[in-house]
DNA sequence: CGCAAAATATGATTTATGTCATATGGGCTG
DNA sequence: CAGCCCATATGACATAAATCATATTTTGCG
């Protein structure tokens, strides 16, 4: 294995920050993220971290992607959360002193930072706005995972994949020729399987069915949303 | 309709504050907690809150249960969550100074505080200690979504059927005769359908291989776990 | 107390989705 | 650049669960 080199990025200059949670960091907090921060390059299929093991510091990707994601007693994977730039990960254990009950693993290759758990726990307990940050960011998931599972509970697979698209056009889409969005993200359509919560070929299949029907177009593994709308019907609803 | 009769109930006297996440205030937070409250007694079927509306301040159960839920589009109700004695209900949309994102009907009657925003906010925000307890029970919450999400996925609906039994009798079990516990609340089998993600003539159907099975009883609506380790064979895990 | 309405129970049937099998194609590695 | 492997694709079939229908029991109400 190759030796991993650190790579030098501020927090104060990191660009990836603009909409992240240390985005209202004085200058005197940024610099002390700084001190003890690494940052290394991370290739697809590496893993931040495993379900079960204790979180040692905070994760923020500075570039890349990553999928958090849970394992059942049989061995089915659970997405619960895809991280982009500018996202942490692995907070919410840190927080509450406990052991991580997600693992992470990257699926683009980027620069993430890892922060030591006594630099961010120091932050959170002298800067009181910060502290209330995380608090609404606590707040928020929640209401995005209760979401998340009314969805999965109350629709059929074929509007959950509606919906999924949906999202990721959200977060991840590129805006391309002709009104048409390209889903920026690798996803296998066994990842899209385990966001949804359904089988591997059903997705293949539907997707097939909504290329049919022109709602999308599929180039390989990527996917381009066609119309936007005609999914909305199909989701009967907006966002998953 | 008859006019509401404020019930005298103090914070700092209750009962049921044992476990809750008041358990720790001081005695002055808990007076100051008495000075607007209001407690009234609410029947089987009245609506504390509903989706989309402002939250106006918190709700504590002294006595009686509640369950916390979603509406979907096409008109199918989730159950996110179930109240008792002790609990709080609403915190997270006053925290986050949002709408409700659920509604909250009483299922069991019973005694119910309400503690208008300003007073909670007060405390929250001068209680240190406080603030840092309600982020943690924030974080537990979300974990226990997740954990709900990745079962209503991955799981069948007789495995999460057996779940839930375990579940509610952890959290509503009396012990009986003979190794039996009476699952002490008053569900339909409509509402536990709601829990589960399932249609009700399904949970009737498997309730009643359950019972085929020994592995409970049925008297009316009331079930009785007779075999919990069978029932966490069926569950192929344990906790929804 | 008796009736109506709702909840529970059970059967019959349909359907969406899972599973297994096999073919095809794209991309990575030596 | 070739070959292999994994991802995608599609078909055939199995099945869990939804839906619709109809008893039966329980509950609440006047």
């Amino acid at each position: 294995m190759a030796t991993k080199k650190n790579i030098k990025i501020s927090c104060a200059f990191c660009a990836s920050k603009k909409d992240s949670l240390f985005s209202d960091l004085n200058k005197d907090d940024l610099e002390s993220l700084d001190i003890h921060k690494s940052c290394i390059m991370y290739k697809k299929g590496q893993t931040l971290y495993y379900e079960g093991t204790r979180p040692m510091g905070l994760f923020c990707l500075n570039s890349g992607k990553v999928k958090v994601y849970k394992i059942t007693s049989d061995g089915k994977e659970q997405i619960l959360n895809l991280a982009k730039a500018g996202d942490f990960i692995g907070y919410r254990a840190l927080i509450s002193e406990e052991f991580y009950n997600a693992s992470a693993t990257v699926i683009e290759e980027g620069a993430i930072c890892y922060i030591p758990k006594a630099d961010f726990l120091s932050i959170l307990n002298n800067n009181p706005r910060f502290f209330k940050r995380m608090m609404q960011r606590l707040c928020d998931d929640l209401g995005i995972m209760e979401q998340k599972l009314v969805t999965i509970a109350q629709k059929s697979v074929r509007e959950r994949l509606a919906a999924t698209l949906l999202m990721l056009k959200e977060s991840y889409g590129l805006e391309g020729e002709e009104n048409s969005t390209l889903i920026d993200i690798a996803l296998s359509r066994e990842d899209l399987a385990n966001i949804i919560g359904t089988a591997t070929e059903t997705v293949i299949r539907l997707l097939s069915e909504f290329k049919n029907q022109e709602l999308i177009s599929l180039q390989g593994k990527k996917i381009k949303v066609l119309d936007p709308q005609g999914l909305v019907k199909e989701a009967d609803f907006y966002g998953i």
